[in-house]
DNA sequence: ACTTTATTCCTACAATGTAAAAATAAAAGC
DNA sequence: GCTTTTATTTTTACATTGTAGGAATAAAGT
């Protein structure tokens, strides 16, 4: 078994995933992110990170039904898994322990 | 200029270094990193991480006094520059965000 | 001198971060 | 129905960060 810390950025993608619920997916997640913590985000960035987390088990992802307004290729919504879940909070709380106090 | 944001060990070190003021060398990082996020850490690694927050500006260092009670070689002391310490500051403030209502 | 001890430094590779451009696929217009 | 536009995902490639093992230093004791 590995179960290392997560990155940097796998927390942020989690946390933007966990904040949308339902309607997490490319684009939105992206903006989610851009919006959150001020700094600008490649979609292919995005998307091998989200490909990366699934291969892990800590995001599942569907597409969705195509039922699009106006034309363009059919969304991938993505959840966070509870393995996701858990992991996002022990790394975080790992992170926090060494920071507190002196941030 | 780049100015990314700071990767998850980095942090974890940069708030070790902090936390034990003077007295910051190679294995007293270690050691206080193993405590306070119950992970293993090679040394290895954390020269390796050391070093590249210094070339950053990130973390500064100073050869310790040759006093030592039973032989080995002269500690490395680090310290956080503000540079650093106001880096660190953003980078956990931007997780925060991202986190917050969520974790 | 030589052995022991404490520590830093080097080298190498794996995992994560990041972006640019290509590929898909659906709807609209003609 | 075929072409164009639009929204989105996928692929590919490389840079940065994470991580460890072992070599190199240097000081003290014998």
């Amino acid at each position: 078994m590995k179960s290392k810390y997560l990155g940097e950025f796998e927390m942020v993608v989690l946390g933007a995933v966990l904040k949308l619920g339902d309607g997490a997916y490319g684009a939105a997640i992206r903006q989610e992110i851009e919006l959150g913590s001020e700094r600008s985000v490649s979609i292919g960035a995005l998307y091998t990170t989200l490909t990366r987390l699934e291969a892990k088990g800590y995001v599942g992802s569907r597409l969705g039904e195509s039922t699009p307004q106006r034309g363009g290729r059919a969304k991938r919504y993505f959840r966070v898994t509870d393995a996701g879940e858990a992991q996002l909070r022990r790394s975080f709380a790992a992170l926090n322990r060494m920071l507190e106090g002196v941030l």
